[in-house]
DNA sequence: AAGTAGATACACT
DNA sequence: GTGTATCTACTTA
């Protein structure tokens, strides 16, 4: 099946020169194409959290001012800021605002509309059992596995004039796709966070099945030679 | 359905 | 050295 076509136009970088807060609400029902070496996949989101800029946002990669790894989010709009995280994952964001500030928009889930087959071998599991389609994208590394985004991407331009159907190599696009009812999005506090718990800028689309579960922060314990003097471990 | 452990590498203090 | 914008597998219901 070659599945739908991707009509619309990609968003205007204009789209992306505002405040994250309001532009991750806007991006819900939209659709971020990628094209891969291995194939093209197109993803409508379906979830997504805004992240603020320095000295105004705890939780923010830019909080404490400019670093190597944060640079893009300081740069134009409309770019992917793609980072590394947990040993293992990568995850993706659009960034917000012009030049010189730092801010942006993390992707958190969506629904694979196009290149099904290619995200299901991107994403196939070690023990062998087949990824419900649903889960495909759903949670922000699994969407960027899906999508094919690694460290290699980060810095790349998502306003390109056409899709990455006729580009089909390192190339990224966010479509119009069509808006989520406004009536169906939903907000709350952020996922896996630590700092600025209570911020409620996690954004989603109620009832969509493609909707990551929600996961509060949870410190990670160290293991210190749990072999303390006296102290059973306590559960 | 819900909880938790373990994996893993890197940025930043 | 410490903490992490996570995921999978495995456990107990």
């Amino acid at each position: 099946m070659g599945g739908g076509q991707l009509s619309s136009a990609p968003l205007p970088r204009s789209f992306f020169d505002r405040p994250s807060h309001e532009v991750a609400p806007d991006l819900l029902g939209r659709v971020l194409v990628h094209g891969g070496v291995d194939g093209i996949v197109a993803v409508r989101l379906t979830e997504v959290e805004a992240y603020g800029g320095p000295g105004e946002d705890p939780a923010a990669h830019t909080y404490r001012g400019r670093t190597p790894r944060n640079a893009v989010m300081f740069g134009p709009p409309g770019h992917l800021y793609v980072y590394f995280t947990y040993g293992m994952h990568f995850c993706a964001n659009l960034v917000c605002l012009p030049d010189g500030f730092g801010s942006a928009v993390l992707l958190r889930a969506g629904e694979v509309v196009e290149g099904l087959a290619a995200a299901r071998a991107r994403r196939s599991s070690s023990n062998g059992k087949p990824i419900a389609d649903r889960d495909l994208a759903r949670g922000p590394a699994r969407l960027a596995v899906a999508l094919g985004l690694t460290r290699e991407h980060n810095g790349l331009d998502a306003i390109l004039e056409g899709s990455p159907l006729g580009r089909p190599r390192q190339s990224a696009t966010m479509l119009e796709g069509v808006p989520a009812d406004p009536s169906l999005i939903r907000s709350g506090p952020r996922t896996g966070i630590s700092t600025a718990k209570e911020v409620p800028w996690r954004f989603w689309i109620d009832g969509d099945p493609t909707v990551s579960p929600y996961r509060a922060h949870v410190p990670r314990r160290r293991n210190t030679a749990a072999t303390s003097v006296g102290e059973a471990p306590r559960s």
